[in-house]
RNA sequence: CGGGAUGUAGCGCAGCUUGGCAGCGCGCCACGUUCGGGACGUGGAGGCCCCGGGUUCAAAUCCCGGCAUCCCGACCA
């Protein structure tokens, strides 16, 4: 069904994720022309998930879902010099239509500041207007050189997220929110995936932004991966585009602009963050399943025990499932949950009924533990933000113990051979000590303010390099 | 575009050096015995050996020419 890459990018570092746990896990498969993917139904559940807690983060900061067209006439793209240069290589471009060659070729979408800057144009006439926050479902096309499963496929679902707003200090608050409330945490407390928030330098910025913020979490492997950003494009899409409001006193003003993204590469992020030989392991505010109740034989009244359990689970509010396939044997369907990674297993015998009690295993922790039937729901339910505290704990000691503090590029370059170094970002910026680094494959993965806060600038004094090898 | 490798059953691969019936493991189908952690036995289905040409009595195998894919680099959510 899929090959062994799809779950293991870099099959030497995962070497038991093998062709069955990526075959049954059934996530993804390359897809039919180069780089593009098929998401299969376990895959795209856990994107739904993914949705719908970002979704519900993106209209608590008050953004309105919308859709723009997936086909850009290929002029938009020329109006903002930076965004025509950085996306013009990774370009798909239609030049024929309804049998004729099109007068003017239209591009798929790489990211749509571009249309949606165009209608902004349109709506905006007056600060009353302001801001304007907007968020788009979708996907878009980007024809990489190389392509790799889920984390840079060719053709990628993500939701990107575009505002205008009268002001400077409005937009950049209003982009810097959306990297806390929405990405950082959805990604910490949903994902339990910890995440550095800091500031691209300029070279890693998004072409035509001023500032890019980003989430950047580390991989079991200590690789690291740009989970999500969010951009202040100051005004150059707005004058690109015209978008301009009359202010109070009647004068017409520029507006200041933001966009934010995440995609489906958080599905890899949280495969490889998360992901262990035997398999997934999802956190429990993820799961599509949260509790799979396992009946071992339908004998002894096992059967009834087990639909009870399922109620009840699904009266505590979990999201529970019925496994009564009897006919399959028990080994195989155990293992079939564990690489699906769900979170707690519920094991019902007529042995257990027969006793008054049910087998619990945790697919984090792999343990096993035997309780009351009675009080095996809420025991579950209980459990469940247990998991989730411990996987995020358990990641979080991960990616701490692999990074260190150092003081020259030699060590820096050392350290990322199995995770992240930490170094002044002021002895790299007045060096070629950041050239240096890229010779051996380290980047900058974020610049990080002493306090832990977003640096305002690059040449800000004090300000902390993250250093590290990345996806 | 530079460097390296590979195309053989649904998936993973052996066979190629030294030409001679198309193979193995997993999966799939049937029957039986099993069933509390990936069961076992017996029988079965499944092939454009990447494509085109050449050499030969005979080509998965040798030769020539294409195409595709993967890995390492440059580009990147």
């Amino acid at each position: 069904m899929a090959k062994p890459s799809v779950l293991t990018p870099q099959a030497e570092d995962f070497p038991r994720w093998n062709q069955d746990v990526v075959a049954k896990a059934e996530l993804a498969d390359n897809g039919p022309v180069r780089g593009t993917m098929v998401i299969l139904p376990y895959g795209y559940a856990l994107w739904e998930r993914m949705q719908a807690e970002v979704d519900a983060r993106i209209k608590r900061a008050g953004a309105k879902n919308c859709y723009f067209p997936l086909f850009i006439p290929e002029s938009y793209f020329h109006r903002e010099a930076e965004h025509v240069e950085g996306f013009s290589p990774e370009l798909a471009v239609v030049t024929h239509g309804g049998g004729k060659e099109l007068e003017e070729p239209v591009v798929v979408r790489p990211t749509s500041e571009t249309v949606i800057g165009e209608y902004m144009a349109k709506w905006i006439q007056s600060y009353r207007d302001l801001p304007l926050l907007w968020n788009v479902w979708g996907n878009v096309v980007r024809w990489e050189l190389r392509p790799r499963l889920f984390l840079r496929t060719s053709e990628f679902l993500w939701q990107e997220g575009h505002t205008s707003h009268a002001t400077y200090e409005d937009a950049a608050a209003y982009a810097e929110r959306i990297l806390h409330e929405v990405y950082a945490d959805f990604m910490v407390e949903v994902l339990a995936v910890p995440v550095v928030k800091g500031r691209k330098t300029s070279r890693e910025r998004f072409p035509g932004a001023i500032n890019t913020m980003t989430c950047e979490a580390m991989m079991r492997d200590g690789k690291a991966l740009q989970m999500g950003t969010s951009h202040e494009l100051g005004q150059n899409f707005a004058r690109a585009f015209e978008i301009q409001y009359l202010d109070a006193s009647g004068q017409q003003q520029l507006c200041w602009t933001t966009s934010w993204g995440v995609s489906t590469r958080m599905v890899g992020g949280l495969i490889m963050c998360h992901g262990d030989d035997a398999g997934l392991r999802v956190p429990p505010r993820l799961a599509p399943t949260q509790v799979v109740v396992i009946l071992v034989k339908a004998d002894g009244g096992a059967g009834t025990a087990a639909e009870r359990l399922v109620d009840e689970l699904e009266a505590q509010g979990v999201r529970a499932e019925l496994d009564a396939r009897v006919d399959v044997s028990f080994g195989r369907r155990s293992v079939d949950w564990e690489l699906k990674g769900v979170p707690i297993r519920l094991e019902v015998g007529p042995r257990d009924v027969a006793e008054g009690v049910v087998t619990l295993a945790r697919r984090d922790a792999g343990s096993k533990q035997t309780v009351g039937l009675p009080e095996a729901a809420s025991e579950a339910a209980r459990l469940l933000e247990t998991i989730q505290a411990d996987m995020l704990a358990t990641a979080t000691q991960e990616r701490d113990a692999r990074t260190q503090e150092v003081k020259t590029v030699e060590e820096a370059i050392d350290a990322s051979s199995d995770g992240w170094a930490v170094m002044p970002w002021e002895a790299l910026r007045t060096s070629d000590g950041e050239a240096r680094l890229r010779d051996q494959g380290v980047t900058v993965r974020c610049l990080v303010a002493a306090d832990g806060s977003l640096p305002a600038g690059e040449d800000e004094p004090d300000v902390i390099a993250y250093l590290g090898r990345a996806y």
